[in-house]
DNA sequence: ATCCTTGCAAAAAGTTTGCAATCTG
DNA sequence: CAGATTGCAAACTTTTTGCAAGGAT
């Protein structure tokens, strides 16, 4: 995806945000990584301590408000649990993105006849073992939809 | 689920822990929690300030440990961040549970008929309003897979 | 009685905020 | 030049750890 290093300043500075040095050379890690990333990758990735780790996180926040970025973990929030599905079966997550709560539905959308093919391709096109599999259905919940 | 709480007490002194008054009460709320809960979740359902934050998140731990729960939000580390869709495309993650990585696929398994059913019967069954899902596929990245 | 568990205090890790200096448009 | 942005220090929040007292088997 060449393409999309060039397109982030741009993004930025359609949206009226400034760019600068530093934003620059975040947008370059995100548009050069593949995959999630944390703060902690990106002040990694930068050249060394030349930005500040509040700076990162300043400017991942106004990324996400600026529709630039998306928060993959976590809703909010620490971490959450859950029974394990020996007691809960197995099925998908409710998940408020307003209030954060979290529901759990009857079963899941992914049918069990897709996961055979599917971790064969991820084995041959990823190289990576597939042991278990979580849907997250993002939106609103009863009480905040209004 | 009404077994499921006389199940669990159980399932910890099979496992060979010890079972304690905290654990119990701790329990408990988990046998009644509908939904992913966080240690704050648990804390504000104990009767009032009877058993220590750090307590809780021991027994957290242990019963994640033991089996009896999941994590349900992040591999490890904090928040992850990735471009959004209108960079990325719509994927599904591929999330390494020893290392925490989180890649990318080229496409999502959950088909796109699927959605205006799933849609249809969560605003029935959960009064809940679908806008986006996320599907993770937990397992081994080819580093760790060794 | 043994050794696992708990609570308290404090450390560590992760994230946010106030403020003055600096840079962008 | 005006106002947004950055770095630094410090506050906050969340989670983990050390240790002595208490509790379960």
């Amino acid at each position: 995806m060449p393409s999309t290093l060039k397109a982030l300043p741009a993004a930025l500075g359609r949206r009226g945000y400034r760019l600068t040095g530093p934003r620059r050379a975040i947008l370059t890690v995100l548009g050069t990584s593949n995959g999630a990333v944390t703060v902690e990758d990106i002040c990694r990735r930068l050249s060394p301590r030349s930005i500040h780790r509040v700076t990162v996180y300043r400017t991942v926040h106004l990324l996400v408000r600026a529709g630039i970025l998306r928060v993959v973990d976590a809703v909010r929030e620490g971490v959450r649990y859950e029974l394990g599905e020996s007691f809960t079966g197995h099925h998908a997550f409710l998940v408020c993105q307003r209030c954060g709560r979290i529901d759990t539905t009857a079963r899941c959308p992914l049918p069990d006849e897709a996961l055979a093919p599917l971790r064969r391709r991820l084995q041959q096109a990823h190289r990576f073992h597939l042991v278990d599999h979580e849907v997250r259905l993002l939106g609103l919940c009863h009480a905040c939809h209004a």
